[in-house]
DNA sequence: TTAAACTGTTAGACTAGTCTAAGAAAGTTA
DNA sequence: TAACTTTCTTAGACTAGTCTAACAGTTTAA
């Protein structure tokens, strides 16, 4: 079944928020706002989705994607993250500009495409944000991780992610030296705000919790 | 001016075939012919066109590009032919499999991305048909070529492309052992229906008049 | 336990792109 | 030139995706 653009993002934005939002039951709203839709908007597609059984959903009920709903999903996602990887690693895109670019070519349709890009590519475990990307049967590595916020002072620790994909996010922890696979000595943290104080290579940076919260860092 | 993904392909095959047809005027049936529509939609297209200032056309009239029009033409070309050739040279694509894919890779939108592309595949000048692919200002490499049924006989010539870019007819010729530039050698041709025994490599073949017609080739 | 706030649904309208059916204009030929 | 054929245009209808405005159901909290 080929679906179009928008029903693809529709699946793909069910998705991630099941995974960002783990328990958290997903409703219109939500959905609605991650599209960037009205409510009124998504409530029409989901009724869509549900005639072509992409999702499970009764009025005033929750949303939960089908086993083919979810399958689609991860399609779009690897093929998200391959592009994003693509763009990277061979078209020397910073990893700010690259997320826009493919939101665009996730929906190219060709099997053959996403299968020579992968291999291509050296079928990467990870895109350049450090999230996993689905193999041909729909399977990620899960790499446990924190987030640097929640270590102790005196450790050391290794960047592998960020939790906000924002470029704006993305364009300042560039900017501080930071980024996948860097390592991190946390020195101090403040009691009052839990401003960090951190050892990157030979410099020495202060950052926000909020900044701190968005970094995915393993010891 | 972002276009849509069908304004594109109405520029681009307005633009394709006054090249193909050069000096025959293009009409509303034939447009709509090559665009697989009813000529009926294709002429409530072309009133939205010439509204945004797209083409030139008056009720009735013959119907020809803007400036602004062709130029846009051009870019789609670009993008197409750029990725028809990154298929075929980086993810092993075969000449006859590249062109669907890259109807829909055209439309993807970032000049960052059209520019690194040509910049990583080494700013080729011609696409895996051997049809020129425009540079960054439009401009493109026009190569004398003939073709193949207008060769006489005892002549030697090299395939430089192909007028027919249908998959059937691609895969036909690849079979053949034929494909840009390959040396040919004309040994003979029938009086009777123009059939063609040709030299390519070591084999001997003949060839209908339909496919010498469809061949491009220089001495 | 009822009122307020929030969340979700429906009705009706709009645009882009397509179609069919009908008819008008232009071109061709007897 | 009149008749026939072809090409082009219009009118009206349909789908996908979106919106606003209004209303209905659910949750929260006084
Ligand atoms: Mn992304
Ligand atoms: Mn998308
Ligand atoms: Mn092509
Ligand atoms: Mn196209």
């Amino acid at each position: 079944m080929v679906l179009t653009f928008t029903e693809e993002n529709y699946l793909k934005s069910l998705f991630k928020i099941s995974i960002e939002n783990e328990n958290q039951e997903v409703g219109t709203t939500t959905l609605a706002a991650v599209l960037g839709v009205k409510a009124a908007t998504a409530n029409d597609m989901l009724k869509k989705l549900k005639e072509k059984d992409l999702v499970l959903y009764e009025k005033y009920g929750k949303i939960t994607l089908s086993i083919v709903g979810r399958t689609k999903a991860i399609e779009v996602l690897r093929k998200h993250r391959l592009w994003e990887t693509f763009l990277y690693e061979k078209l020397e895109f910073s990893w700010d500009e690259i997320h826009a670019v493919a939101e665009q070519l996730e929906h190219i349709q060709s099997e053959k495409l996403v299968e020579q890009l992968d291999k291509f590519l050296g079928y990467p475990a990870f895109d350049p944000h450090g999230d996993p990307i689905p193999n041909q049967n729909g399977e990620m590595k899960v790499q446990f991780k924190e987030t640097l916020s929640q270590i102790p002072m005196g450790t050391n620790c290794k960047m592998v992610g960020v939790k906000d994909n924002s470029s704006a996010f993305l364009q300042y922890v560039g900017k501080l030296g930071l980024g996948i696979n860097v390592d991190i000595l946390v020195v101090s943290i403040q009691d009052y705000d839990a401003m960090m104080l951190i050892e990157v290579g030979d410099q020495t940076l202060t950052i926000s919790s909020k900044c701190s919260e968005n970094i995915y860092v393993v010891q």
